[in-house]
DNA sequence: CTCATCCGTAAGCCGATACTAACCGTTAGT
DNA sequence: ACTAACGGTTAGTATCGGCTTACGGATGAG
């Protein structure tokens, strides 16, 4: 994928956390996605392509239908990145953290 | 925080990420934070509160001054959450393989 | 070959949003 | 009380992004 960065961006849009959330069930081609969201086929092509080049999901041709699941590694890219902000964060204020109401 | 999709959209900013990334290594104020960053204090102060309101960040007072740092739960909030997609995608995965092959 | 199915892309519209400038309330120091 | 420092808010503008429509290329069935 291109970093965690663009990986946010490409979750931040509620119709891609929608097409992510089903394909993150089950392998789907991009008509079967469109059926069930309020929008055309076509934006569901380009939301998959945000996906894509965010490294989030991936995809394989079968006959004329084009199949997308996501990728565990993308999705593993971005938990780790928020890990080290976490831990980052904890550490320069272990003391705060603990004190529940001290913010 | 709100849920872990707006901390999305909340990171989905480059001068957001920007901010982010600072406040994570220590808390700064607002007039710190707006030094060394393309934009103006104002943007920032606004980039802030879309920060907190996505439970990101939070602040504290201190005389006139506004001192944000990150909180750690909202980071762990998302982690998590892409931890249970990460989980749910190796599943699918998984299933997929088994009937089909070759990704 | 013909035709239908499937999907990606281009153009254009329109609402969302990131930004600056200006203003105002609060606090601290003199 | 006056003034300066700090920062949140508003108004207005420009750019960005999601959407539809229309189109074109590729594959498969007949």
């Amino acid at each position: 994928m291109a970093n965690a960065l663009t990986g946010f961006a490409a979750l931040s849009d509620p119709t891609r956390q929608q097409i992510f959330d089903r394909l993150s069930r089950r392998a789907l081609a991009v008509g079967e996605l469109a059926e069930g969201l309020p929008v055309t086929r076509s934006a569901v092509s380009q939301h998959l392509k945000v996906l894509k080049d965010a490294g989030l999901v991936v995809s394989r041709t079968e006959g004329t239908r084009n199949i997308y699941r996501v990728d565990p590694k993308g999705v593993a890219a971005m938990r780790d990145y928020l890990d080290r902000f976490w831990q980052r964060a904890l550490a320069s204020f272990k003391d705060e953290v603990e004190r529940e109401d001290a913010w």
